[in-house]
RNA sequence: GGUCCUGUAGUUCAAUGGAUAGAACAAAAGUUUCCUAAACUUUAGAUCCGGGUUCGAUUCCCGGCGGGACUACCA
């Protein structure tokens, strides 16, 4: 039984006592005591104030008395306006970490093999251009939830769907063609998927300029996009790719081959993976089938020009096209085929989708559509809707090249990493290897953290002109706190110190260190509220708050210096407990923690 | 036009309806004979506006104003 159940019921049982009436626990509102008041517990008075008919101070005394004669966890109380502090026993704190420094896995469930399976499907890339900024915010939220989800006993399967088909990757397949002399990564030196965005980019430049040409001519612009030679022939394309045209397919197949190398690259430097990847360009014919199917049972319906239709305006919504009249499939339609080779795959308990909020009104239409189709799963599934990255000038555009690339992105932040350690001089000591690995880790620290941090659901801003911080609350500060804490343990390995037996309860603890237990003690909780609420920035935000509080520790207590035997190895065994739930909750995030930095 | 999201210090972010709205960066000033100063300590600075519900509102409701997204036979 945790702390605040404790305190509730004995709550409950004074209100019972006293006023003789039955209250219900959630009823009970505890809280951490504010740092300015002494305690380590408030319960808030005001919901029994009508209950007890007298003033809150008087309610608060009469119920604090009553806790303090009645449970031996809580040692005083004092009450402010509403508000009941309560200080819990020495005792009570030096026993729980007792019990949570004996458990290595604190704070986390692992899933069992029988567990409910949970699909988390993120990245989701095209292949037509690198992966940037935004991407990188999809890809460390899918890869945070689906370790937190873990962690809270799911069965996880991290899913991509690739976008490998259609239209935008015939844009690039054509301009390769035409413009690119038969360039390769070999040939040129570049990363794949670098090279395939290039003749996007260029595609697109030269489709604006026959555009403008046509215009010129006395064309309106919405004709001029459609009747520009370059657009036609990368339609032409497309319907031959359909049609297997050996040619086209083996180009496809040869682009698309030189993206996925550059993604794996980019993966693997971001440090997220995938247990199971689907492709679009196996699935959109099942979404075809299926739509097909939905046509004949009709949920949906056809048009005169051979186009097929969702009406969903008894959901408040407008009619939704899912094949066009010439019979190809759009983004929906694929979806519904890859919702149902997914759960053909897998005993899929809840699917999550982490894709922006751009999209959803998209998955709104989703889940209405498999539901209509008649997939029990499709009311349930989750949208996992994140903000925007934006720069300070808007919102980043591929085509107009104001996009931050991942990659670069990526090693600049290692290379400050890198540089930030050289004029410290902490690393004298190493080998070229050890200071590459923590310049990796800080960097990517500092990157993942500073996404991480801020609410998944709101837009976020980024200034590629200030660098991302490594000072306050940053990643990299609390790395730097457990590799702290790894150097004084290190020692005291060296001294010979054991600091794994009990410590005795008995033992005079300072406030900043009972506090600091209750901080660490609140970490399951933590872990289970950001798996509900889906927000690896509650993790981060404890992270913060746990090493800030340490730091503060750290700087005004001895550890090694003390001198008292008992002392010290409780000292120690506080900072390895500290040290533990770092590592666990940054490896929640996909962080990886330094032995020294 | 409709639907949804959003508005907190100069900037980037916090705050299950609870106490004097927390941090960090930037600014100013300090702390190394002592376990890693990527740390610690001070100082100054904010809830878009107007109503309502409540003992209590940054939070919930209504109305403005500002920002964004979606509303494609694009993905």
């Amino acid at each position: 039984m945790n702390l605040e159940s404790i305190i509730q019921s004995v709550v409950a049982q004074s209100v019972k006592s006293l006023y003789n009436v039955d209250i219900t626990e959630d009823q009970i509102q505890i809280q951490k005591t504010k740092k300015e008041f002494e305690g380590d517990l408030t319960v808030v008075v005001f919901p029994f104030v009508k209950i007890a008919r007298k003033s809150p101070e008087a309610t608060g005394q009469e119920i604090g008395e009553f806790i303090l004669r009645n449970n031996q966890v809580v040692s005083a109380y004092n009450v402010i306006k509403g508000f009941l502090n309560l200080s819990i026993n020495k005792a009570y704190w030096i026993d729980l970490l007792n019990t949570i420094h004996a458990n290595s896995s604190f704070g986390t469930q692992t899933p069992t093999e029988n567990a409910d399976i949970m699909m988390v499907e993120y990245s989701s890339p095209n292949t037509n251009k690198p992966l940037h900024l935004g991407h990188i915010r999809n890809n460390l939220l899918g890869f945070s939830i689906a370790r937190i989800q873990e962690a809270n006993g799911w069965k996880v399967i991290k899913t991509n769907i690739v976008n490998d088909r259609g239209i935008h990757i015939c844009k690039s397949m054509l301009a390769w063609k035409l413009f690119g002399n038969g360039e390769t990564p070999e040939s040129s030196g570049m990363k794949g998927d670098l090279l395939v965005g290039k003749y996007y980019v260029a595609f697109d430049k030269a489709y604006k300029a026959e555009i403008k040409k046509l215009m010129e001519k006395g064309m309106s612009e919405e004709e001029a996009k459609k009747n520009a030679p370059l657009i036609l022939e990368a339609q032409k394309m497309l319907l031959a790719w359909e049609n297997n045209d050996p040619e086209v397919r083996k180009l496809w197949q040869t682009m698309n081959g030189w993206v996925y190398a550059g993604f794996d690259e980019t993966y693997k430097q971001m440090g997220v993976n995938f247990d199971k990847i689907y492709y679009e360009s196996d699935t959109y014919l099942v979404g075809k089938a299926e739509v097909e199917r939905g046509e004949k049972e009709k949920v949906f319906y056809r048009r005169d020009d051979n186009s097929v239709w969702a009406d969903l305006t008894n959901d408040g919504l407008d009619e939704k096209l899912l094949l066009r009249s010439d019979g190809t499939s759009v983004y929906m339609t694929q979806d519904i085929g890859t919702a149902k080779l997914r759960y053909a795959d897998y005993n899929i308990k809840k699917m999550v989708y982490v894709v922006g909020n751009e999209q959803n009104y998209h998955f709104q239409v989703l889940s209405i559509l498999l539901d209509r189709l008649g997939f029990e799963w499709g009311k349930s599934l989750v949208h996992f809707s994140y903000g925007m990255v934006e720069l300070p000038e808007g919102k980043m555009k591929s085509r107009e090249g104001t996009v931050v690339d991942a990659d670069d992105l990526m090693a600049e932040m290692i290379e400050t990493a890198r540089e930030t350690s050289e004029e410290l001089g902490k690393l004298d000591n190493c080998t070229e290897e050890e200071k590459s690995d923590v310049a990796r880790i800080v960097g990517l620290g500092a990157l993942k953290y500073f996404i991480l941090k801020v609410d998944p659901r709101k837009n976020m801003t980024f200034n590629p002109k200030e660098s991302i911080d490594f000072n306050g609350n940053t990643g990299p500060f609390i790395q730097y706190t457990y590799a702290r804490i790894k150097s004084v343990l290190r020692k005291a390995t060296e001294s010979s110190i054991d600091f794994s037996t009990k410590i005795d309860s008995a033992l005079p603890i300072s406030e900043k260190e009972s506090y600091l237990i209750q901080l660490i003690s609140g970490f399951p909780t933590v872990v289970k509220e950001a798996g509900d609420e889906f927000s690896p920035a509650l993790i981060a935000n404890y992270e913060y708050e746990l090493v800030k509080e340490y730091n503060q520790f750290y700087h005004d207590f001895p550890i090694l210096k003390e001198e008292y035997a008992d002392m010290k190895k409780f000292r120690l065994a506080l900072s390895g407990t500290v040290a533990n739930v770092i590592r666990t909750g940054m490896g929640l995030l996909g962080i990886d923690v330094p032995e020294r930095m």
